[in-house]
DNA sequence: GTCGAGCCTGACGCAACGTGAGGGTCAAAA
DNA sequence: TTTTGACCCTCACGTTGCGTCAGGCTCGAC
């Protein structure tokens, strides 16, 4: 069973061009040729390119896969588990990527939309979706479940609803800065005893725990949900952020 | 305060070719040219290339940039959100392959043991999250605390541990296969008394009870613990389950 | 005046192909 | 049997963002 490139491209999803491609570069040469001068690929081959583009999906060079290909099942692992690594770290820098947008985002919009700004916004149901992903990105699965239970919760919330919740949200911000105001530190009674009224009251829209609840004093001072926040008072954030990162230490198992 | 290609390399931390390059490309130009040719820059070009870099860092690409940086601000942001949301895509496409390595990992480090016959494959670490909910799965509390217990003891195995534990392993199913060979029944006393080790062997990894050690048999002739004992002889996980099924019978109260 | 550091302009190289150009081959229809 | 159209081949240049010489001019200090 015979394959000339047109048909071994149709049937692996590559163009023609990289097959010759990977003929030059000694990657995957045809089974044989014919008299006329054309490739011919048979099964081998075919398994041959399968795991070619297995490892080009995982982001390897084609020398590297060359390498790899011709090396015993120990040492794929090893470069396996290498490339993982570096994978995750681009998984970081790519996270990070995204802050610097969002705090970008809040540089350049914070000076024009400032003023008109919801200040509930950040968790208005418009909201959620970046939320949600925000919390997937750096809390994985565990988040998700969470996240589906709150999900279910708000669903069916009236626009009422939803007032009432942002209230109660403005109440616990201007209850924080007045006890900012008051000059009582993070760590005070009275200032923990209002973070654990926000502790509660963001249980409607997800179950945090210790690790995600101190992450979220983080994406306070850094994500678009900073805004929120920030439209009550300039320090909030930063106030609010140091007094939840307390209070998971202290309170949350 | 006039910059020479060289010094606002070093200020900035890109390379002389790069300042090049940008020139050539329309990015950045210099601010003047001596009348030797050279290339001068100033404090508004610094600040544009600090620009660019900041672009650069976010992914965008050169001519992206270009069209960036001479339009207003609004646009810029759009421009910011649309990249955020294609680095999200990255980031879920990165987590999505390094998980398709762990699997591959996983598969790979499972197949090469099997090659160099480790034939305790089954009861390695790896293997013990399945096991373990199977047994729950089916058994229900019971078994978790005995899970719990055997989990405490086998935590700090060394590898040496671990080789010892399947070279008893390997000598149970070598004994059983002997008399098997001999053609002695299951229910006969020879066997039987192999049988007790390994009952006694299996303890090192749960409390199996009469009905979890019967239980057991059935997962040795249909879970994938199967292969760990087919690997010693093709008719093991039958001959054995059977024994097992006796000795539960029997023995356990 | 001379030396080393710094500047310039080409121009090729890299990765992994895309995209023609120009020309031969195959299989089935007319 | 010829023709047609799909398919094959081999160059060979384009892409992105520079790195890396090569060959030659210029600057500032000694």
């Amino acid at each position: 069973m015979a394959y000339t490139v047109k048909k071994l491209a149709a049937m692996s999803g590559v163009s023609v061009r990289t097959l010759h491609f990977y003929d030059e570069a000694g990657l995957l040469k045809p089974a044989y040729h014919g008299a006329n001068g054309y490739r011919y690929y048979e099964e081998a081959q075919l398994l041959m390119l399968q795991q070619i583009l297995f490892y080009r999906e995982l982001g390897f060079e084609l020398k590297d896969i060359k390498r790899i290909l011709g090396r015993s099942d120990f040492d794929k692992v090893a470069a396996l588990k290498s490339h993982r690594k570096s994978l995750r770290k681009t998984l970081a820098h790519t996270r990070q990527l995204i802050v610097t947008i969002d705090k970008t985002i809040q540089h350049m919009e914070g000076t024009r939309k400032m003023k008109d700004t919801e200040l509930f916004e950040g968790f208005s149901p418009e909201q959620q979706a970046k939320q949600e992903q925000y919390l997937i990105d750096r809390f994985g699965e565990e988040a998700r479940a969470g996240i589906a239970q709150a999900k279910e919760r708000v669903k069916d919330w009236t626009k009422a609803d939803w007032e009432k919740s942002g209230a109660a949200f403005v109440k616990i911000c201007r209850d924080i800065i007045a006890l900012k105001e008051q000059g009582l530190p993070e760590d005070s009674r009275k200032v923990q005893a209002v973070i654990r009224r926000h502790y509660e009251w963001l249980q409607q829209f997800w179950t945090p725990t210790r690790e995600s609840y101190a992450g979220h004093s983080q994406t306070i001072e850094d994500s678009e949900l900073r805004k929120a926040y920030e439209a009550h008072h300039p320090e909030l954030p930063k106030f609010m952020a140091a007094a939840m990162r307390i209070f998971a230490q202290r309170e949350l198992t």
